[in-house]
DNA sequence: TGAAACTACG
């Protein structure tokens, strides 16, 4: 076989996805020209193994090999990502040598390297501007994705609207980087103009313009626009499903699932992350912990953003265990983890647990943000670490110089106020920078009624009347304030100004998952049969936990409970067994 | 004679 026939082969099974069989071939071959070397290189580039293609760069230089401009715009692409800042100068340096590196392929590959560090997109920028007229298509994509890499994309976009003034035909290409930046700022508005040109000059049949289309209205919260794309495009690939799932995830989790049944493409990491956040939303503890096994079959448990989906989705399941197993094993956290770790224990209850973490994020060199410490001061609200909390947020001001923002000021007001300390709270009210709104203005309500104060509660009340005077629950809580304070012409006269607003106060749901079914029922439900049973299950244990409490039982023994027949225990008592839809990760 | 290269979407 000549050497030509070795690299089309070479080529050709890389491009079917065989590369150990063209690698063996490679290896067999007696003489390898600059051709056969690159061929190999970006087989494994083309596949994702980046590292391989390195290498073979490597031994090609150490073989005696000229590299040519095809050699380095591939090598280039291999080693795009986190290990690019460390490669481009040096194959920079080489494509100057070799006399290559202003030939377009080259220079592309190198604006695309440079702009993949933050830092870099002034060098890619540079060798842009020197390229002039001499720029192409992909010049211009290149460093517009560059800038929407580093939020930057307000100038990415304008570059976009240059590169059109200067004549440049919209591409594919273009079009899906420039929608992917609309959607990074969420620029609706140009996105839907984008979307009108991609009609007009056909490229809405490009699957990754398509997606892109999704993506853009997905995050501008028009699913409905996003799913009417998804269901015009029947060529889907796993992106297109991917995204859509992500975008049902944020708003409709029952649908992200139902989606999930639907499609037939192996759901891959990125899939499985969506999923698991739409468990979290949905406290849906069995299908999570299912999820979490096809993570572990797939050994997609590495994955960062896999990691801090699965600590979130345990930790709004309220199995604070797992979450906490699932965080010590993350081989690398970002803040995104910590924050999930201490935002779950703040909710299930564990503020000693939440402080403790802080200092352990401290310690592992992780700079605390705004969300940190608001999740840390709600944590210590909700355990009534009042002092602990109020620290970390002067420490938030005085060590880490950050301003608090309106949620933080929330949440201070939160923390003393449900302490008692109304008085102090309402002072934290008037020095804050912002206008307080009704949430502020709610905390200290449903402070007041906690403590009873009248005075506190009809000041709240009156503030929040002139934010918001629709919103029926703080007449509510008003009135009930009154009456328990036993201030009874006041509580006719806001129960009656209720009844000018005309409506009633939403019920808060609760609900339970047994056995793959989802039940809701509201306080003192007496509509199901089963809801009432569960009540007086739930009665009969409370009764015997004040007797172990009590010293009058020592521990529970079920032969000793009067649970109706048949029920082997209260999580049980609203199962109906059901079929419902499967699928086999 | 024929072989190898840049930019996009989750």
């Amino acid at each position: 076989m000549s050497q030509k026939h070795a690299t089309t082969l070479i080529s050709s099974l890389c491009s079917r996805g065989a590369v150990c069989h063209a690698r063996a071939l490679f290896d067999e071959m007696p003489d390898r020209d600059v051709v056969a070397w690159t061929a190999m290189l970006s087989g494994y580039a083309s596949n994702g193994l980046r590292r391989e293609a390195l290498d073979v760069f490597r031994r090609m230089v150490a073989a005696g090999a000229a590299p040519n401009e095809y050699t380095l715009s591939s090598v280039l692409t291999a080693c795009r990502g986190p290990c690019a800042p460390a490669t481009a100068m040096p194959l920079h340096a080489v494509a100057v040598r070799r006399g290559v590196d202003r030939m377009p392929y080259v220079v592309n590959a190198l604006i695309d390297s440079y702009a993949s560090l933050a830092e870099g997109v002034v060098d890619a920028r540079r060798l842009f501007d020197a390229l002039g007229s001499g720029r192409t298509a992909a010049s211009w994509t290149s460093m517009i994705a560059g800038y929407a890499r580093w939020g930057k994309e307000r100038t990415g976009l304008r570059l976009f609207k240059t590169m059109l003034k200067d004549g440049v035909e919209l591409s594919t290409f273009a079009c899906s980087i420039a929608l992917h930046a609309c959607t990074l700022v969420m620029d609706l508005c140009l996105g839907q103009q984008l979307h009108l040109q991609c009609i007009k000059k056909a490229l809405d049949v490009n699957l990754a313009v398509v997606n892109s289309l999704i993506d853009m209205y997905c995050t501008c919260a028009r699913i409905l626009d996003a799913r009417s794309l998804f269901d015009g495009t029947p060529d889907r690939n796993l992106i297109t499903w991917n995204t859509m799932i992500a975008g049902y995830s944020q708003c409709d989790p029952l649908m992200a699932l139902q989606l999930l049944l639907e499609m037939n493409d192996e759901p891959n990491c990125f899939t499985l992350t969506s999923i698991t956040s739409a468990c979290a939303d949905l406290a849906a503890l069995r299908c999570g912990k299912q999820v979490h096994g096809a993570v572990l079959r797939r050994s997609y448990s590495d994955d960062l953003q896999m990691g801090n989906a699965l600590v979130d989705m345990y930790s709004k399941c309220g199995s604070i265990t797992n979450a906490k197993n699932v965080f010590d094993r993350m081989g690398c956290k970002d803040k995104f983890s910590w924050t999930s770790m201490i935002a779950g224990y703040g909710m299930n209850g564990y503020g000693n647990e939440a402080v403790q973490l802080f200092s352990s994020m401290i310690h592992a060199g992780v700079h605390p943000d705004h969300v940190v410490f608001l999740n840390l001061i709600s944590s210590c609200s909700h355990a009534g670490l009042v002092d602990e909390g109020w620290n970390f947020f002067r420490s938030m001001i005085n060590e880490y110089n950050l301003q608090p923002n309106k949620e933080v000021y929330g949440s201070v007001v939160n923390l003393l106020a449900r302490a008692g300390r109304l008085r102090e709270a309402l002072d934290l009210i008037d020095m804050m920078p912002f206008a307080p709104d009704e949430y502020v203005w709610g905390a200290l309500l449903g402070a007041s009624k906690m403590h009873n104060n009248v005075e506190m509660g009809r000041l709240a009340a009156r503030k929040i009347t002139e934010i918001n005077p629709d919103d029926v629950k703080n007449y509510i809580m008003l009135a009930s304030i009154y009456a328990a304070g036993s201030k009874w012409g006041e509580y006719a006269f806001t129960r009656r100004s209720l009844r000018g607003i005309g409506s009633r106060k939403e019920a808060g749901i609760s609900w339970i998952e047994v056995m793959d079914k989802m039940y809701s029922f509201t306080a003192a439900d007496s509509s199901s049969p089963q809801v009432c049973l569960a009540d007086e299950v739930l009665h009969i244990l409370s009764q015997h936990m004040d007797d172990v409490g009590t010293g009058t039982v020592k521990s529970i023994d079920w032969e000793d409970l009067a649970i109706p027949q048949g029920f082997c225990g209260p999580v049980y008592l609203l199962a109906t067994p059901s079929t419902t839809s499967t699928k086999n990760f």
